[in-house]
DNA sequence: AACCGTCTTTGCGCAATGGCAAAGAGCAGG
DNA sequence: CCTGCTCTTTGCCATTGCGCAAAGACGGTT
């Protein structure tokens, strides 16, 4: 499986497509790379491929060896992971900006979800290999990571905290501001949510069933908090769905 | 808030207890420091403070600032944390052996979670500053700290995953096998849990409430695959149970 | 413009769980 | 040995949320 363009910041990939030259002033405008130095970057970049994931096609998938670790650099992924018994669960959105990938930091050997893409994404990719080599050389990037990790885990209690105590309306309702927040873009009377999503989607990340989301939105609707469509979702009233959220009843 | 004994390997801490010495056998005996050299054990010990909980008594409280990280030497912690509407779940068990507290390392400011001792514990204290020097004197212990980390994330997708798509019964099955994985001992008919645990506990742990365990437990002793009693509990026939906890019904 | 596949909405009935309440049991301390 | 406290068991009932099934939209494609 090619994971990566094997061609260097230039080049065409295996699917004629032109791979993208990286700009460091692209990477610079993530959190990420605020402070590093310009020579860092360059060489971070010189070590880098690039890799276009056309929408519905997989970055990585679970089980496979964890062969590089990557920066989203425009798009959104879902890392997904399926049970044994065939049932899907969404691990997390990936946003631009984000690393991703990055298990054999954490020496796992495989990667242990799939990584789709929802929409047309770019990645940047770096052999996995070149982790503790970058983490030597950048102090930064090296707390970065580890703020990831830390605050990854946080957000892997906080829903494990939600789905013990609180009943799938409440849920469903802190995945979504969670979901405007982290992909929010202001939309007419609304935030709209700014990637195809579907309430099967929604029910992945709350685990509950695509009936029950469903049946949630729709009241939503009536009280005039949230405005459906296919695989789109705009929140009227953030306030509101704020306090259902917070506080026990509306 | 006295965190730790400030008195060094010796000495006398506030209760009035001797401080044990902490040998560097002692250590040597957890997987973690199997292959330190002499020379960093001791450098590591000779920073150390140790401290005696109390059954029952807290080594750190949620929100209080991450002072320390520690190694449990001895006994049995639980990590709680309460949701704002009062309401608690086990995040972890703590063993012999396991670092915990190390949030700051994760560059969180605080303690996530409160670290309760089940049964009278000992764990070895170090202040949070030294983490970084710690990290870099031992590559080897830099490398477990990543691997507890990462094997700490994947713990909690499992149980996401596990709440997002089992029934109660199966979520009870797996918390209960990990526990005599963890913590268990032989006994006459079957594997002891070694440390005094409740149904409220085990409902912590799975997101369920005291009574559908306190049910669950009963249906299966009537079972012949466990036997119950007051905070003890012994899986009598681990391999049926593992069966009722991969497939759907026993 | 017609067609099709995917996503969404909804009704209905049921099984799984949570809530509540009260009684029973084991353990520790006096 | 008695007392009190905490933990556990159980019955009953109210709800939640899921399963199943079918029909309706919406968008993209030819």
């Amino acid at each position: 499986m090619l994971m990566c363009s094997d061609f260097g910041p230039f080049g065409v990939s295996a699917g004629g497509t032109v791979v993208v030259k990286i700009d460091k002033s692209v990477l610079r405008s993530f959190a990420l790379f605020e402070k590093m130095p310009d020579v860092e970057i360059e060489e971070l970049l010189s070590r880098a491929t690039t890799r276009r994931v056309p929408s519905g096609e997989a970055v990585f998938e679970q089980g496979a060896p964890a062969s590089h670790f990557f920066l989203l650099l425009n798009g959104r992924l879902k890392v997904t992971q399926v049970t044994p018994d065939g049932q899907q669960i969404i691990v997390r959105v990936v946003h631009p900006g984000d690393l991703f990938g990055f298990a054999k930091a954490l020496r796992r050997p495989d990667y242990p979800g799939t990584a789709l893409s929802v929409i047309e994404s770019l990645t940047v990719c770096w052999p996995t290999d070149l982790w503790p080599h970058f983490i030597d050389r950048s102090p930064v990037l090296a707390a970065s990571a580890l703020n990831t990790i830390g605050a990854r885990l946080e957000e892997a209690h906080t829903r494990i905290r939600e789905m013990s105590t609180q009943e799938v309306e409440r849920r469903v309702a802190h995945a979504v501001l969670r979901l405007t927040k982290q992909a929010g873009r202001a939309a007419e009377g609304g935030i709209r949510i700014d990637f195809p999503i579907t309430r099967q989607d929604i029910a992945e990340m709350t685990g509950t069933t695509l009936h029950t989301v469903s049946r949630i939105l729709s009241a939503w609707e009536g009280d005039g908090l949230v405005e459906g469509g296919r695989q789109k979702l705009t929140v009227r009233d953030v306030t509101r769905l704020q306090a259902l959220a917070d506080s026990a009843k509306l």
